[in-house]
DNA sequence: TATGAATGAGCATTCATTCAT
DNA sequence: AATGAATGAATGCTCATTCAT
């Protein structure tokens, strides 16, 4: 049966199955068997892979998270100006069934490190990384002057906030959320923001 | 009928006795038996007053949401410019320790809103209640002109959602984000949105 | 179902049923569930009585221990001379069934104290108790004169290191070891050391 | 033949291995994992020496019993007289950390035949070995009239009482049966039983 | 109204064993 | 002779729920 594994294959597999199972019963709903099951694998092969349920739901966090920042770059650079940033970032938000899936388990982790410590720490390292990129795109961009010039730290606060929240809504409320009311929502909180003037604090010059 | 209150009264108590179990042990780590500990009482009586444990979860949800619809009602109302708006609408962020375990309880309830189409349901009439009396405020100010003329739906929209995207983060970095960050933000982010222009406010150009 | 139970009976009962299990099974192929069948339970109630698999067995060991001290009592106490004091103690050795599945058990336990700390540290405790009571019972024969006078503590090691030893072996050679060469043979090696000399004895020459 | 002893020497290897992990773990807590990992093997590689655990265990036990039966030739051979003979037995007990080692593990064995007939067959050929050469030793004593002219087989099954009880209570009391403490309760248990008299059962003429 | 002993299905986890390489 | 990934049965433990009192 052997032949040397590439353990980080087989790991990330495991974890992208046990993002769907997630996604269908819930974070704690999620019985490694069945993860096992849809992975066309056993419980022993789960465990051998990952010492514990726990490590295997950590791994599925940082594979959202991986995919999220891959988003994050894809969607946001070679962006422009102002308006093109907007669109970026409502690349990020729950568009199609698949953003959708993403959202929901991301979601639900955000759900446990609410009230628990260990996983709180995962989370604010993801925080990091994401802002330190969206800052460093809004820094070149302010460089060309076409965004606002307000301090970059601050407002890749506030996109991230902006997306983060509407994300949430629209993933609860799915019907009631789609893709135009999303785009329209983020550009109504985005643009008077981001958009550059010569007056500053005017929502549009 | 004294009977019908005291009974209210009781299960209020014990769903506010659920919200700091679960904020101590998170949703599904909650234990019906430690609800019943701290409140005194005994599984039991837990389940008399309660037929299930989704039932004492729910009203413990119900009891986040009232206490938030209240607290928008006692911050926002009586507010008159868009400055004083993005103040009330601060008062909702978890600014202190009794706010934040309203947040990181809330947050739990949204993991499992999530992947559950039944708590999903609640969710959105919730959103529903606290949506319309945000719009409603939202179209007293536009009448007295001391806020942005956009749609007052969309203004409601975008500022739940930068509410709820603020406080998330703040909730699961809460060393980071002291009072002040968490205010200037939210700040940041709405005022441009609401101050009014003087050529008629469009989001979206 | 309820009415008030008397923890301690139903507790004693459970470790009593547990050391039946044990001697089928060993101290490790004991599983809870043949505990709780044995005992017309189910595992839920051993649990509810014993937190753990462990407090379970300790209390089992502790029932062999109580048995042990009960049987020291019974067979020495009123013993007047050197020869009445060795067949009080061949009377704690595995002579019958139901002291060899005694012996069977408490062998099984100090197999899991010797490598284990936890387990050791109860040991002490026994064997504190039970020296503690066989030194006063020399004592008072040594006042008496009927025994030899040496030192009681050394004398009581001895005959618990006689008994231990003797007892393992009879257990582990059941067929080997009819009663009357337990007899035979402990009181080969306890008499000289116990009969009174004219003059003073000394243990060592 | 070299193969066959490059063999052996793998095995014993493995099986002195076993010893250590069981004496960390315990023998039901001995995992073939760590055993092979402390050997620098795989489990593969273990069960290929080793049909399964139960034929590692039991050359483990062999290997102890060797160790045993080697301390009893070098410690009693040569052997002039009854104070010699005791003083040859006591280097059996667990007198510093190596035969504390042996004798924790020898327990943990016991109390697997204790309620294992398999493993208690396995014993019963080791008491054997042991028996028959510590009578063969008292035979040529007494032949030489420099101990007690007791039966030999009644001496012999006395002494391996003797240091059997005694090396368990030091065994599961380390700190309290220094080196001292064992010596010199062996004698006074052993002394009086195998010192030569004129009249008999007198404990010293 | 309240108690709390009992239930029992369900879970993660453990680990000896197997076997293709 | 050795590897190590995979197996899968087995077990202790959890905990919402039930119900006689």
């Amino acid at each position: 049966m052997p032949k040397r594994v590439v353990a980080e294959d087989r790991r990330e597999a495991l974890a992208r199955t046990a993002i769907r199972v997630i996604d269908d019963a819930g974070l704690d709903g999620a019985r490694l068997r069945d993860v096992a099951a849809l992975a066309d694998a056993t419980t022993g092969a789960v465990t051998h892979w990952f010492g514990s349920k726990d490590e295997l739901l950590d791994a599925a966090m940082r594979v959202i998270v991986d995919d999220a920042l891959a988003g994050v770059d894809a969607a946001m650079a070679g962006t422009g100006d102002a308006v093109a940033l907007v669109e970026g970032a409502a690349e990020l938000l729950p568009l199609d069934d698949e953003r959708r899936q993403q959202w929901r388990v991301q979601i639900a982790f955000w759900g446990r490190a609410a009230t628990d410590a260990r996983a709180r720490a995962l989370h604010q390292g993801y925080y990091r990384d994401i802002v330190a990129r969206v800052t460093a795109l809004l820094s070149a961009l302010q460089a060309a002057g076409t965004i606002a010039a307000t301090d970059p730290a601050v407002l890749a606060d506030a996109m991230v906030a902006a997306v983060d929240g509407l994300g949430t809504r629209a993933t609860l409320e799915p019907d009631a959320w789609p893709e135009g009311r999303q785009r329209a929502t983020l550009a109504a909180l985005l643009t008077p923001l981001l958009t550059p003037s010569e007056r500053p604090a005017d929502a549009r010059a």
